[in-house]
DNA sequence: GATGAATGAGGTTTCATTCAT
DNA sequence: TATGAATGAAACCTCATTCAT
């Protein structure tokens, strides 16, 4: 048989997808990814049948990654306020170690290339952050407000707290602390 | 050169460049841009250098426009609740009547287009309301933060009532109140 | 105004077109087919949507044309035999003198290329030589035949002529009129 | 390498060959004229060594098989009509039971790739055909012309019929004897 | 000033061919 | 021998920008 297809050429250029789409957005030239991966931009169209193919694969690699991280030593038994401290936590984590992947995130979220498919099938392997989102929808100021409210301010204030670690780095280990008790009193 | 003879026609321009950049994104062509203004390709060039001009313009001109309307009828003598929920609502309104304007500003926003001198020329408009937020950010659980973090977690949240509003389009007005309801949970 | 859209630069196109699809085929490509006409490849792309749009336009460009040289002083008084000596010579005439654009007519009708609403377009521009061809099919052994045959089989007759002639040059004149003798053969 | 192990195999690339080419023409790609024969894209580059080859080998192929029908049950000793008529409907026959192998041959007749050397080749196995087709053109109208007149018309006449034929598929047996008889009259 | 034709660099993708397995 | 991943040169086409009119 042939070379077989490569699982290491494969991450090379997803990964070279994030550094390219996080400096220059997601127009991106399909040449500087495979340059920026090692390959041949021939090559590139292997492992992915299209940019938008590709777009789309980055887009579940980067939310299952999040998701993977989360769910590694979620706390199942604890209190409410625990799990909800540990997903703000993980997540503010992984976004701070990880900058570019996160902007890409981003601004895949925002695009129209990732299909309604591709978002879907991402939603269905939130499991128990969904859980705690439910629970957290039906508590304090968020009970008179729909359903997903609560969890759309969860992401939006990490939001804040992202921008604010990107000016005062210093400060993330207090900062994540801190304004998860701020974000906590709406949940009171 | 920018800024030639006809305002209507820099007008014409601008609004065809949020309409397109609302459905295909910064990628949207001068072309097009100008085909929706019903004018000439050329023409786009004698109003505006270069198409970084035109979006670092429109990215003024959508800021301007936003503060415009939060300023118009801003309460300058009430209390800071009454200040803060002026600010929300009329910012709110805006998004919810110009969801194209909003979506072009959030791209521009995310966007290296936008120089960094422009953005410092915008914050500079802010006046009352940066008045505002620094009083907010000295109260309640925004205390232990850093002083730009209340303003920042405020857009964050009005991003999750928008996403909200756009599943719910209904309950507005609702909506708006009481997530407003929700985060002034936190500057008690 | 602009620079209007030159009507010179379109035919340079065009038989650039024919030169270069004469000697490499219809994958002769936009970049040579520019090149070819001392124009820019980007500005082929303003006279013609596409390259197949491209070939439409030269398919019919061609057939009217041959139908042009044909009609031009059709005999149309004079009898049948007369009428389809006219047909036959004129039409070898132009393919003998533009060896190219008849053998890129050739290629075009065999393509896939070429739209069926195109043809049906160049069918309806026959006129007087439809005329001729349904008197013919009534004749000789054409009688026994289908209505078509007699122009498909004229057609395919000066197909062989054509073959014929590019091996002997020097004797065209006296071949286009003997093999219509042998043609007439079928007719009498 | 030319002409390696399997004759399976490579009977299976042309095979595959006729059906794209007679799909989508002479463009038709190595990938996809592999994958329709059920093996790997390299395997055809040991059976064959490019793809020009693979065409000119196909060529020879396809004229092979048609000799090969023609000659064998050819009448020698009948006279000329007969031995005329034989090869005319022979061929025809084969044309319309092989429609794409007909194109096929058509487009590779037209088309560059075939080489003169190939050509050569394939004009020294008419044998038979050959002979017959010198005595055609001593007689009737094909006397006053060149002596290749005589054969290149009948193929051409023979496209004639292949066309009408597609279009009147019923009348098919009828068609090629009526045909002869008008293809005839050229030579009495 | 207004127009849109002209431009050529650069975009995504296909393809014949090579070569590691 | 058979495979198909790897390659990079081209393919077609789009685009921001210039400039003749």
């Amino acid at each position: 048989m042939a070379r077989a297809k490569s699982p290491e050429k494969r991450q090379a250029f997803l990964q070279s997808a994030v550094r390219e789409i996080a400096q220059v957005g997601l127009g991106a030239s399909t040449a500087n990814i495979a340059k920026g991966a090692g390959l041949a931009e021939g090559t590139m169209f292997t492992y992915f049948s299209s940019k938008d193919d590709l777009l789309n694969e980055l887009y579940v690699e980067l939310k299952t990654e999040t998701y993977r991280r989360i769910l590694a030593d979620f706390p199942h038994q604890s209190g409410l306020r625990e799990r909800a401290r540990h997903i703000w936590t993980e997540y503010l984590r992984w976004a701070m170690e990880k900058p570019e992947e996160r902007k890409v995130s981003v601004l895949l979220n925002l695009s129209a290339v990732v299909s309604a498919a591709t978002r879907e099938r991402m939603n269905a392997e939130r499991g128990a952050v969904a859980k705690a989102m439910v629970e957290l929808s039906k508590r304090g100021a968020f009970k008179a407000l729909p359903p997903g409210f609560a969890s759309s301010a969860m992401m939006a204030m990490q939001e804040a707290v992202m921008e604010m670690a990107a000016k005062k780095p210093r400060q993330k280990v207090l900062l994540i602390e801190q304004a998860f008790d701020a974000f906590w009193q709406m949940a009171k």
